[in-house]
DNA sequence: CGCTTTTGACCGGCGC
DNA sequence: GCGCCGGTCAAAAGCG
């Protein structure tokens, strides 16, 4: 151990003064001596600590010399470890505070949305109040005990069964919708509902006159209702959150690929059906159609999708009786086609069997973008709080003081863009859906049996490039 | 072996 | 009444 060699470069180094091996106060310099030359930056803990074991001093510091250039490399690994783990531990803290803020804000925003959704109930169903009480007067018609179309959106085609007051099987979900509900004129009958009506309304002539005025075109509402969603995609079927048993393939006329038909397999007896095929135009646009109401719990993220067609299916069964221009005409509040769904996008379909609420994704301008171009036209594109093409990576309650900062303006624009978002169930699950289909909704669904992804097995995969362009533009067609 | 997919047959609505 | 077409059924095949 005692190297002359290494004690002569040790002095060539780090010039020292005399030292006496066999004093303690000797002892003590050589090491800090030999620490100072050898040990880089922080080794001074791994000296000091052989300095609390004490006895071999000397030794310690030799040995320190002797394998300068592996120890030392070795050190500088590990303090480069030690600063690695430190700068994760320090973005893992970060991460979690912001996991903690998005969650408060996240409940915030659930909070007030339910605040101003219980504030809506009553306004709505005192304008509709106001609404009877206006037909009432006009047609002497005692409406009492009919539900309010809001009560109707809500428990959807169940709710419209009871209506009837006639039973139908499992498969009926949507053909009961035969009781069209106009949102401007109360609870219309349609022409075969009028005779089996059981409060009596239909003896009304006014009525009866009324509604053979109103249900056209061609009583699309005697059919089903279904809702249709577009999506740009490669893989054969857009991921839902449910499974799905084929049973049927067909080729469509003036198609060139085929139409599949599926089946809800979740539970038994689910009426629910949805047929998937190809735009003709343009391969790249999965035309999925659902029709239905599921009896059965669904997964969350089946949720937001069965959410968003029975919420369409119900603002198509209360808006498309009368013509789009009936749309535009709410007058109950709880749709805002005016902003929303414009005649120029409110079309109805004369070519189909049902009338069909159709969800676009796959066009490239963002319905809060086209919300904000109309509530605030004069507000330039680049100034709006969203990247005009593309998600909007915040919600305006948590873009948080850097858009406020923009100045009154953006302000009004974050809260008129909120008010409507938060005032319209139809929106939100749109929006819900909308944001689910392109995140890619999870597989567990797909597990033992599961069949929502078909066997070639592609599906949609959060970030992939296959995803649908971000929009949920309303149009009936 | 059980479940899913495939595919031709069948049925009902609608237009001519 | 007939034919077309969309939707469904059900037996056979495929698959894990």
């Amino acid at each position: 151990m005692d190297r002359p060699q290494d004690m002569a470069l040790l002095r060539l180094r780090n010039p020292i003064k005399e030292v006496d091996f066999f004093s303690q106060n000797g002892r003590q310099d050589v090491t800090e001596a030999g620490a100072g030359v050898a040990s880089p930056k922080g080794h001074e803990e791994e000296e000091e600590n052989a300095l609390a074991r004490g006895g071999a001093s000397v030794n310690t510091g030799l040995y320190l010399l002797t394998v300068n250039s592996q120890a030392s490399q070795a050190v500088v690994e590990e303090e480069k470890s030690k600063h690695k783990f430190s700068a994760l531990r320090i973005e893992l803290n970060r991460v979690r505070d912001e996991n903690r803020r998005l969650r408060s804000m996240l409940d915030q925003l659930t909070e007030s949305y339910t605040a101003l959704h219980s504030q809506l109930l009553p306004a709505v169903q005192q304008k509709e109040h106001e609404i009877y009480r206006w037909q009432d007067g006009k047609t002497g018609v005692a409406r009492q005990g009919e539900p309010s179309a809001h009560q109707i959106m809500e428990h959807g085609p169940a709710r419209m069964r009871m209506i009837h007051g006639n039973s139908e099987d499992g498969d009926g979900e949507h053909s009961s919708s035969l009781n069209i509900i106009s949102s401007d004129r109360g609870i219309i009958p349609s022409a075969e509902t009028q005779h089996s009506q059981v409060d009596g309304s239909s003896e009304n002539p006014n009525l009866t006159q009324e509604t053979s005025s109103t249900a056209t075109p061609s009583d699309l509402s005697n059919r089903r209702a279904r809702v249709s969603v577009r999506a740009r995609s490669d893989a054969p079927m857009i991921s839902d959150g449910c499974q799905w048993r084929k049973y049927g393939q067909k080729m469509a006329k003036g198609n060139p690929c085929p139409r599949a038909y599926y089946r809800c397999t979740m539970a038994t007896g689910c009426p629910v059906r949805k047929q998937v095929q190809r735009y003709a135009d343009d391969k790249t646009v999965l035309i999925t159609t659902y029709e239905g109401k599921h009896n059965h719990p669904l997964p969350p993220a089946a949720k937001a999708m069965a959410n968003t067609t029975s919420a369409a299916a119900a603002m198509l069964l209360s808006g498309s009786t009368t013509s789009k221009d009936s749309l535009v005409a709410s007058a109950n509040g709880f749709l805002h086609p005016h902003i929303l769904y414009d005649s120029t996008m409110a079309t109805l379909s004369a070519s189909t069997s049902f009338p069909t609420i159709t969800l676009d994704l796959t066009k490239s301008a963002n319905p809060i973008q086209q919300l904000l171009q109309r509530a605030h036209p004069t507000v330039s594109p680049l100034q709006m709080p969203f990247p005009i093409y593309g998600l909007p990576q915040k919600l305006p309650s948590m873009v948080g003081p850097q858009t406020l900062q923009h100045g009154p303006r953006q302000q009004a624009v974050v809260e008129s863009v909120t008010a409507a978002i938060t005032t319209d169930p139809n929106f939100t699950a749109a929006l819900t859906a909308a944001i689910t289909s392109i995140m890619g909704a999870p597989t567990s669904s797909t597990g033992a049996g599961g069949s929502n992804v078909p066997s070639a097995g592609a599906h949609m995969v959060p970030g992939s490039p296959q995803l649908p362009k971000p929009c949920t533009t309303f149009s009936l067609n």
